[in-house]
DNA sequence: GCTCGATTCAAACAACCGTTTCAATCCTAC
DNA sequence: GTAGGATTGAAACGGTTGTTTGAATCGAGC
């Protein structure tokens, strides 16, 4: 038994994405990579716009999921999980992917940014719905590891931590990723920890008060 | 007199194209905003391509010249500049746009954005060159206030700031971005003097034997 | 005031887009 | 094996795109 049309759409949908962007990489492209005839996509998704949707959810939905599944393990342990492990536990997944062996995880990176800077609000808004509880979870569990943090300014930070993330891991060659992503952690936990004393920059509080 | 075509060109593709996109964007609606003929586009740049390159190139000499020009005055004073006072002058400008009153710094940083995600491998390498003296010049700064830092991972971290300050600054809304900004400078102080004891998580040590 | 290059204009061009249509084919259930 | 829904196929549709063309208009220099 092959893997069925629709699987296959994906697929490829997603490696032509990723490469070219979501408007210039036609439905022609699509299906001919996926040996699959051009009307199959409006079949099986009704439009360009729900096949796009349709690969977010497939792969936020495993990330989110492979997150949430290590962060489960740590918090069992039951004594308090240190920041780094968090951090970690945020930052990993996302490179879980390349596992398989080709540029699949960094594809996928690719296609986040993109997703990032489109201005569709549809999507935008269906990935924030995504993410939603996966930032809670993280941030709960930050806040545990730092006691005391402001939580405004802590969902400020996390935001820090998945444009440096994201944006690093769609530009970086294959090779350096693990190793970057242990770098990302003890930056960010650093970064973090370094908040809990309120000291603001000489230069950036002239700004401030200049415009007050 | 009135502003020339060419520069009501340069400015409504600006606004477009970081409202919709660069693909989405058309030469009709350039041009009509801009209140000149359609084919003025292609009768002063040659092509929709080169219109793009020649609004970042405008955009990021000013960018990058205002940063310079920020780091030179911190750097005259003689003694050794400190940690964040170099971040901030890296940081600030990218807002000083704002100023203007509309949204126009915003505009721009959503279309850096775009720009990070669109694989034209032309003008990536136009920007990589535009910014490289910049980033030398940061770097050489953060090492000076930094002593003894590792050179690579510097420039892994310059990245990790880079991207969370694009990704954040197109994000968040307009009011904010002044109290983000300095936060994302403490916390980026804070990321980079933590890495000055090379300690790596636990879970990522793991993964990372794992696969040697 | 006329000339000539620079600029603007309306119109058309060829190419490609996403979507729709409807017949042909496949596959399962009776 | 045959009926009927699910899937695939080839072709065409209307619309939009970036670009080109060639004539009309403008504006400075002699």
């Amino acid at each position: 038994m092959s893997v069925s049309t629709r699987d296959r759409i994906l697929d490829a949908a997603e490696g032509l994405f990723a490469d070219q962007g979501f408007h210039l990489t036609t439905l022609r492209q699509i299906t001919q990579a996926a040996e699959a005839n051009l009307a199959a996509v409006n079949y099986y998704f009704g439009s360009k716009q729900e096949l796009i949707r349709a690969i977010f959810r497939r792969r936020l939905d495993a990330l989110n999921a492979a997150r949430l599944e290590r962060l489960d393990a740590i918090e069992d342990d039951g004594s308090r999980p240190d920041l780094e492990a968090v951090l970690d536990a945020f930052v990993e997944p996302a490179l879980e992917f390349t596992r398989g062996g080709d540029a699949e995880g960094q594809r996928f990176m690719q296609l986040l940014l993109r997703a990032f800077a489109d201005r569709d609000t549809a999507l935008h808004e269906a990935m924030r719905h995504e993410y939603a509880h996966v930032m809670r979870r993280f941030a709960d569990a930050v806040s545990g590891a730092l006691p005391g943090a402001d939580p405004t300014r802590l969902r400020h930070q996390l935001d820090f931590i998945v444009g440096a993330l994201t944006l690093t891991m769609a530009e970086s060659a294959l090779k350096d990723t693990r190793i970057i992503a242990a770098e990302l952690v003890q930056f960010a936990a650093a970064g973090l920890r370094g908040s809990l004393d309120h000291r603001i920059p000489e230069s950036a509080r002239r700004t401030l008060e200049a415009t007050s």
